[in-house]
RNA sequence: GCCGUGGUGGUGGAAUGGCAUACACGCAGGACUUAAAAUCCUGUGACCGAAUAGGUCGUGAGCGUUCGACUCGCUCCCGCGGCACCA
C-alpha cells in the first residue's frame, strides 16, 4: 500500500453508496443486531424543503443529532434517527405562486435536492422511514387523527375574525402580517373579516400542558416561555351592582385584597353594557376604538383615553359609588372585559386616575414602611406588604388578605374564584390550497359529519388555480367536483369543507409516524410505539419555543386520552442550536449576497471538514458567524489526522511501534472527555480535546518516534468517527483492513483508573500565584509538600516566618497565609 | 416595561470555587521555494523592564462572601431573543 494524500472527493461518495447498500443505519437492523442497551430516538426538527436547498444552519442542527445518533449506536443502543419533510403550508405555497408552478409538482423537486445534499453530508438517517407530510399515505392519518379529535369533542366550528388584505383580496395567516399591521408583500394595512373557522379546544388542556412542563429536560428559557404563553392566573370574578338600574358588572381581578381602594370601574369598548348607553360622546369613543387596529391602540403608548358612561357601581365592601368608564386599555378578550380600578396599587389604574382626576386610595404599605395617604408612583406596584385602610384586613400580609377576602366575597355571594388563561383556543382552518383537506362534510339536515374512515385519504385535488381567491375562501371552494358529495349519515346532498389544515397539522405528529411509517392499517402499531417512542433527543431552533412544541404536546396528550399512546409528553430532552450568521454578522440572504452554499464547501474541503467546523466553531446553542478561515482550520485538523495514520501504511507498518505511557494516558483522558461531552451536547470541547491529543501524538512521533500501537490508534479513530464519518471509515478499512463499518464498532472503553504520572501543583502565597511545582504523587501529605517546598529558592524567600495558615487541597493547590 | 439569555485576548471561544485565556483563527518572525500557495517551526492578554529576571494590572461596572471568585450573593450598565395596556 502506498501513502495517500487526503482527497475526500475520492472516497466520500463510495461510502454513501456502501452504507446505503449495507443498511448500516437501519433502525431495524441495529435493534436485532446488538444486545440492546435500550432505545434512543434522536430527532432533528424536520425541514420545510425550500427551493434554496440546505442552509449551513440546517447542517449545524443535523450534524448535532447525527453525532449523538452515531455515538449511541456505537455504545450499543437501538437507535432511531429518521428524516422527513414538512412539505405542506404557506412557505411552499408562496414559493409556488411566485414560481408559477403547482406546489404538487414543485415540492418533490425540492425534496430531491435536500435529500441529495443530506446524503452528501453523511447523515446516518434510516431512509427507509422517510416520508413527506404532503404524501397521501401520511396525511391519510393526519385526517384520521382529525376525525378522532372531532369525535372526542376537541374540535368545533366558530366565527372568527381572520386577517384579510383588501388589495390582494385574500385571507392571510398571522405569519404574513408584519408587526405594524401591514401585509408583508404589498404593504397594505390588513383588516379583520369574520369567517367560520375550525378551532381546537386546546384550553381544555391548559392545566396539564402547564403541570407536565415540570418533568421535561428542556432549556429553562423555553419552559418559561411556554408557562408565560399558557399564562395561568388565579383570581376572582366580583359582581358590582349598578346604581339605579338592574344590572351587574362582573370584574376579574387577581388582587381582591386591594378592593377597599377601588375607586372606579373600566369596561372595554366591546363590553355588552356599552350597548345600553346612547350618548353621542360614548358612541363616538366606541366607534373610534373599534375602528382602530389593535396595533394603533398600542401605538398610542401609555397615555390613557376614556369616556365616562354616566353610571356608578357600588363597592360591596363600603357602599361607595364608583364611576363606570369605557376605555380601550381594557381588552374584551381577557377576563370579563371589565376591570375594577385600584389606582393606588396598579400602574394602569394609577395613570388612568391621574388622567381623569379620580381618587387614589392607599391600602398597601410596602417595604419602605411609608404610611402616607397618597401613593407615590414608585409605590404603586409593591409585590410585598401589609394592608391599611381596609377595615377587617388591616395589618394582614397581602397574600393572607387575598385569601381571606376571596372567602369573604364567596360567602357573601358577591364573587366567585376563577382561573383565567392567556392561552386561546387554536384556530385550525386555512383558506389555502396547499394543506391537508379537512375531512368533514356539511349536510343541511345532519350538520357537520366526518367522512367515513374508509374514504381516507381525502386527496387534495391537482388543480390549476391554487392561488388564494378573491373572496378570501379556499381555492377548493371553486371546484364543484370536490365540494359536492353525499352526507355520510342520511345520504342526502351535502358539501365538503373547503378549508385546509395549517402546516402545524403535519408537524404535530410526524415524530410518532417515524416509528412505523409504512404501516397502512394504523398510524403506528403498539409494538413500534413501545420500541421507539417517545422522542429522547429533540434538537432544533429556539424559534419553535411555543407554537410547534405546544401544539405537539397538546396532540400527544389528546392521543394519550384516546389510549392511542402510553406516554403523554412527546419530547423528553430538548436542545436548541444557535443560528449561523454570515461572515458579515448579518443573516444569510440572497439580497445581501452573503449565502454560503454547502455544496461548494463540500466540493472544496469535503463533508468531514464542514461537519467538524460546524461542531467546533462554538457551543451548540450559541449564535455564530460563518468564518471560512476557521473552516480551513478544521480541514487542516482532519488532514493532519489522515497524514499521521499513514505511518501505519507500508514500510512503517512493519517497524516496531514505541508506545509510551504519557501518550496512552493522554489518549485515555481524551476518550473520557469525548464520552462525557457528547451526551452533554458539548461538541466543541470534544473536538478541542481531540485536537490536543493529535498535537501531542504528532509531537511525540516527530521528536521521539513514539506513537500509539494499532489497537490504541483504532480507538482514537473511533471517537472521531461520529464527527468525521467518511475519513475515519476510509482509514478503518484501507489502513487497518477492517471489513465491517467503524460506525457499527463498539465505542472504546477506558478500563481502570487513569494513571497520572506527574502533577503540577500551583503554589499561592496570600492567594497570589507565586510558583508551581511538579510532584510525582497526587496524594502527598501536607507536611511532605511543605518540606519539599522549603527547599525551593523561589518559595523560600516568601516563607521567612512561620505561616499563619496553610490551605492544602491535594492535587489542586497549596496556599500559604503569612 | 416584563420574561428569557449573554458580556472573557486582535477574533470564535475554554475554564462551575483552586495555575484565567485550553483549542482554533488571525498576526509577526523563521524554514522550504526562482517566487507564490501549501506545509512545518517559534512567538503572541496589557503595562513597567535590556531580559526567555522580576513585578503590576486584567474575565461589562461597583460592592460583598471566601485562604482563594470568570464561577457564589447584592446593586447597576450594555448586547441579543421573545412578549407586551393580561386586570
Amino acid at each position: 500500500m502506498l501513502t495517500r494524500y487526503y482527497q475526500p472527493q475520492e472516497f466520500e461518495n463510495k461510502w454513501i453508496e456502501e452504507w446505503e447498500k449495507e443498511k448500516v443505519y437501519s433502525s431495524k437492523k441495529l435493534s436485532f443486531a446488538k444486545a440492546s442497551k435500550g432505545k434512543q430516538y434522536i430527532l432533528s426538527m424536520f425541514p420545510y424543503p425550500s427551493g434554496a436547498g440546505l442552509h449551513v444552519g440546517h447542517i449545524r442542527n443535523y450534524t448535532g443529532t447525527d453525532v449523538v445518533a452515531r455515538y449511541f449506536r456505537m455504545k450499543g443502543h437501538s437507535v432511531l434517527h429518521p428524516m422527513g419533510w414538512d412539505a405542506f403550508g404557506l412557505p411552499a405555497e408562496n414559493a409556488a405562486v411566485k414560481a408559477k408552478k403547482n406546489p404538487m409538482d414543485m415540492v418533490p423537486e425540492h425534496i430531491a435536492t435536500f435529500k441529495k445534499q443530506m446524503k452528501s453530508l453523511g447523515f446516518s438517517y434510516d431512509w427507509d422511514t422517510e416520508f413527506s407530510t404532503a404524501d397521501p399515505n401520511y396525511y391519510k392519518w393526519t385526517q384520521w387523527l382529525f376525525i378522532q379529535f372531532y369525535k372526542m369533542g376537541l374540535l368545533y366550528k366558530k366565527n372568527t375574525p381572520i386577517n384579510y388584505c383588501s388589495i390582494c383580496k385574500t385571507g392571510l395567516a398571522e405569519e404574513e402580517v408584519l408587526a405594524d399591521g401591514t401585509h408583508e408583500r404589498c404593504g397594505n394595512k390588513i383588516e379583520k373579516r369574520d369567517l367560520p373557522q375550525w378551532a381546537f379546544r386546546i384550553t381544555m388542556y391548559a392545566d396539564r400542558l402547564l403541570a407536565d412542563l415540570h418533568g421535561l429536560d428542556w432549556p429553562k428559557g423555553i419552559l418559561e416561555m411556554q408557562r408565560n404563553w399558557i399564562g395561568k392566573k388565579e383570581g376572582i370574578n366580583i359582581k358590582y351592582q349598578i346604581s339605579n338600574i338592574k344590572y351587574q358588572i362582573e370584574c376579574f381581578t387577581t388582587r381582591p385584597d386591594t378592593n377597599f381602594g377601588a375607586t372606579f370601574i373600566v369596561i372595554a369598548p366591546e363590553h355588552e353594557f356599552v350597548k345600553k348607553i346612547k350618548t353621542a360622546e360614548v358612541k363616538k369613543y366606541v366607534e373610534e376604538a373599534t375602528l382602530k387596529s389593535e396595533q394603533e391602540r398600542l401605538n398610542k403608548g401609555k397615555k390613557k383615553t376614556g369616556v365616562f358612561t354616566g353610571y356608578y357601581a357600588i363597592n360591596n365592601l363600603n357602599g361607595k359609588e364608583m364611576p363606570i368608564w369605557i376605555s380601550d386599555f381594557v381588552l374584551s378578550g381577557f377576563g370579563t372585559g371589565a376591570v375594577v380600578g385600584v389606582p393606588g396599587h396598579d400602574m394602569r389604574d394609577f395613570e388612568f386616575a391621574k388622567e381623569f382626576e379620580i381618587d387614589i386610595i392607599r391600602v398597601v404599605v410596602g417595604k419602605d414602611g411609608d404610611k402616607s395617604k397618597i401613593t407615590k408612583k414608585e409605590q404603586v406596584q409593591e409585590e410585598e406588604g401589609a394592608m391599611i385602610n381596609s377595615e377587617f384586613l388591616n395589618g394582614l400580609d397581602i397574600h393572607v388578605a387575598t385569601k381571606k377576602i376571596m372567602n369573604y366575597f364567596e360567602e357573601k355571594g358577591w364573587g366567585k374564584r376563577v382561573t383565567s388563561y392567556h392561552l386561546r383556543d387554536w384556530i385550525f382552518s386555512r383558506q389555502r390550497y396547499w394543506g391537508e383537506p379537512i375531512p368533514m362534510v356539511n349536510c343541511e339536515k345532519c350538520g357537520w359529519q366526518p367522512i367515513p374512515e374508509s374514504e381516507l385519504p381525502l386527496k387534495l385535488p391537482y388543480i390549476k388555480s391554487y392561488e388564494p381567491t378573491e373572496t378570501g375562501e379556499s381555492p377548493l371552494s371553486m371546484i364543484p367536483k370536490f365540494i359536492n358529495t353525499k352526507c355520510p349519515k342520511c345520504e342526502g346532498k351535502a358539501k365538503r369543507e373547503t378549508d385546509t389544515m395549517p402546516n402545524w397539522a403535519g408537524s404535530c405528529w410526524y415524530f410518532l409516524r417515524f416509528a412505523d411509517s409504512k404501516n397502512d392499517k394504523q398510524p403506528w402499531s403498539n409494538e413500534t410505539m413501545k420500541q421507539f417512542l417517545p422522542v429522547d433527543w429533540y434538537l432544533g431552533g429556539a424559534e419553535h419555543a411555543v407554537l410547534h412544541l405546544l401544539y405537539s404536546r397538546f396532540w400527544v396528550k389528546a392521543l394519550y386520552d384516546l389510549k392511542l399512546l402510553n406516554f403523554n409528553e412527546p419530547f423528553l430532552k430538548l436542545r436548541n442550536q444557535g443560528m449561523v450568521l454570515a461572515e458579515d454578522h448579518r443573516k444569510m440572504s440572497k439580497s445581501f449576497g452573503n449565502v454560503i452554499n454547502p455544496d461548494i464547501v463540500i466540493k472544496e474541503f469535503g463533508a468531514d471538514a464542514l461537519r467538524i467546523y460546524e461542531m467546533f466553531m462554538a457551543p451548540f446553542n450559541a449564535e455564530i458567524s460563518w468564518s471560512t478561515k476557521s473552516l480551513q482550520g478544521s480541514y487542516r485538523f482532519i488532514k493532519r489526522v489522515w497524514d499521521l495514520y499513514q505511518i501505519f501504511v507500508g514500510d512503517e507498518f512493519i517497524r516496531p511501534v514505541h508506545e509510551n505511557k504519557q501518550l496512552v494516558v493522554k489518549l485515555q483522558k481524551t476518550i473520557k472527555k469525548v464520552t462525557s461531552d457528547i451526551p452533554k451536547v458539548k461538541f466543541n470541547t470534544s473536538i478541542a480535546s481531540m485536537m490536543e491529543f493529535l498535537n501531542e501524538w504528532e509531537t511525540s512521533y516527530n521528536t521521539k518516534h513514539v506513537t500509539l500501537n494499532i489497537s490504541d490508534a483504532k480507538k482514537f479513530l473511533q471517537i472521531l468517527a461520529p464527527f468525521a464519518p467518511f475519513m475515519t471509515e476510509e482509514i478503518w478499512h484501507n489502513v487497518f483492513g477492517e471489513k465491517t463499518s467503524i460506525h457499527l464498532s463498539s465505542w472504546p472503553i477506558v478500563s481502570g483508573e487513569i494513571f497520572e504520572e506527574e502533577i503540577t501543583l500551583p503554589i499561592q502565597v496570600n492567594g497570589k500565584l507565586r510558583s508551581t511545582i511538579k510532584l510525582s504523587n497526587v496524594n502527598l501529605t501536607e507536611t511532605a509538600v511543605v518540606n519539599r517546598l522549603l527547599k525551593e529558592e523561589k518559595i523560600k524567600k516568601y516563607l521567612t516566618g512561620k505561616p499563619k495558615k496553610i490551605i492544602y487541597v491535594p492535587g489542586k493547590i497549596i496556599n500559604f497565609i503569612i
